[in-house]
DNA sequence: TTGAAAGCGTTACCAT
DNA sequence: ATGGTAACGCTTTCAA
């Protein structure tokens, strides 16, 4: 027998008053309203008692404000994004919000079709990790009063807010560590891919590569049909065929993992064959034998910035158009795979 | 300029028709209703050139239904729960319904406070793994008429619908198979936890162990705090203080992270010194060196059937108190680092 | 074949 | 100090 749900109405008809008096009571405008204290025990007693919840559905058909975000990314299983995921929601539960997500796969067709979704006036915000080719639909959602938050990546093309770190910098940073331990042919693994995190980290491999007088030597993997282990088999040929490179840099940890099996195949030795270095730290970093070395991006500053960053949009005092641009600093580590050392 | 939300009364202002009419023709319900195909036509037409879309807000009010379900784990970034995430999420969308996702920790008060935060009439339906003491509040939700499917872990003392994998077996196959390799003292390390999955894989260790006369020997791990690697320092003291110890089997994959992490700093050499095998596979095992023994769950199929289950609570024909409970089998995958042979 | 109106549960303006 | 009531956007019964 389900339980009968109750609501003001029924509060108010057993009370015998009205269901304005109910409502300003329910949302602490008891003494504003200069409502007696006595009434309004009785009703919060009441309350208690029959342990009434209002309808959130109601509330927001009427405040027009659903307290729900979206929480966009491109796999909700992959590492980075669920970690985001877990440690945004504590935050977004504490506020009152709800958080609904769901996975692009980085396509631009199905991510246009789930913003269309949700934008049917049931979601107060937006945290995306843009796909490409998605300048119009996102300059839409903003035009339309949604609050919008990129995060991992941007797009420069439009003024919207975003959350994301510094790629172009730690990658020529993970790069000149590279040269500095002695490498002199460092090849880049990455994705063709026109993600501007991904434009960066290679722009700044590139950029490391130049100030030393060194020659680049770039991978660029398909972007999709990665994950049939064919990835693993372009990093054997690459190395094979490139013989004296000394040195691996990954720019994103699933790479990597691909790289270190491609590795172990041709029975390379890390350090001694090849020093590795990797973007997007991993706890498998650590215990890899060797571990390898890893740009850490700050998970916990990304979900507490981009959290704030939603509140500020959506309790907009004033600015609506909030500019809440926000480039985070990564942190090397440098571990055994990079560093003799260490070993 | 936020572009003008417009609704059915705009509509119908705009054609000079009803509301009702415009309601019947969205619902396609013209036919039923016998709308001449005429106003049919024009109504369809202009509803799309004006991007007209439903306020889902509104219907749930009116239909009591959200088409929301909740996703309620113990962690959401816990690789085992994101991917079973994104393939629900896929499969939710294609019928019509969101995913909002919660994490409990594995924390009763805070499932209850959750549970208490959704069932504020605006949710349809739980996929929930529970946590401890939530026999009452999931009883609670039944009774209410929310559907409710259980998975992962199930509550034996109460009747709701669940989806589990076989958990006794798969762990009493995988010592089975230590065993048939010749290992004579098999040590279990488990979380000290009376999650039903964790009691049946130990309970499936033990028989197996038993059906072969040999000794028990069961590392109990404290469930809280097990991210300081202080896991890793008792699985070390473990294996130290028994030198007999011949194969060790972990009851999930991050208890086995931990382990190699051990065995790594003791210098142990896998599988000459110690056999060893984990639950839940996990990418990782295959990128090790030497491979890992898993046993993997089926999540296409977990995925699959809790889909499947939640559509038939939420669609009842008839039944509402579906009874849906799944035991799907997990395979157990020999790899190097339990079998010789395939060193 | 179409329309009026009630009702879902709220909030907030305007009365009293 | 408290109450009546319109409105949020929709579905559906009943009437015409």
């Amino acid at each position: 027998m389900p339980k009968k749900k109750i609501s003001i109405k029924d509060i108010a008809r057993s009370l015998g008053i009205s269901i304005t008096t109910v409502s300003f009571i329910l949302n602490g405008k008891a003494k504003e309203k200069r409502i007696s204290d006595e009434l309004t025990l009785k009703v919060e007693e009441y309350i208690k008692h029959v342990g009434y919840r209002p309808s959130h559905l109601a509330q927001s058909l009427r405040l027009g404000k659903s307290k729900v975000i979206v929480f966009m990314v491109e796999d909700i299983s992959n590492q980075f994004f669920a970690s985001i995921a877990r440690k945004i929601e504590e935050k977004a539960y504490k506020n009152g919000y709800k958080i609904i997500y769901c996975s692009t796969d980085n396509d631009p067709d199905k991510a246009k079709a789930l913003i269309d979704t949700f934008k049917v006036r049931s979601v107060d915000g937006f945290i995306i990790t843009p796909t490409p080719d998605l300048e119009s639909t996102i300059t839409e959602l903003i035009e339309e009063d949604f609050a919008v938050l990129l995060f991992d990546r941007w797009i420069p093309s439009i003024d919207c807010s975003y959350v994301v770190v510094e790629n172009e910098k730690s990658a020529f940073e993970a790069t000149s560590h590279l040269i500095q331990n002695g490498c002199m042919n460092i090849g880049f693994v990455t994705v063709a891919s026109d993600q501007i995190q991904m434009i960066d980290r290679l722009e700044g491999y590139g950029k490391a590569i130049e100030a030393h007088g060194q020659n680049k030597k770039v991978l660029m993997l398909p972007f999709h049909h990665l994950s049939e282990n064919s990835a693993s088999h372009k990093i054997q040929q690459f190395v094979k065929s490139n013989t004296d490179l000394d040195a691996l840099f990954f720019a994103t940890n699933y790479l990597a993992f691909e790289g270190l099996q491609a590795l172990n195949n041709l029975k390379k030795q890390i350090p001694n064959d090849l020093l590795v270095v990797s973007f997007d730290d991993h706890y498998f970093f650590t215990l890899f034998q060797p571990n390898i070395s890893a740009i850490e991006q700050p998970l916990e500053t990304i979900a507490e910035k981009l959290m704030e960053g939603m509140l500020k949009m959506l309790n907009g005092n004033g600015d609506p158009k909030l500019d809440f641009k926000i480039i985070l600093p990564n942190t090397l580590h440098i571990r055994e795979s990079s560093d003799f050392k260490k070993i």
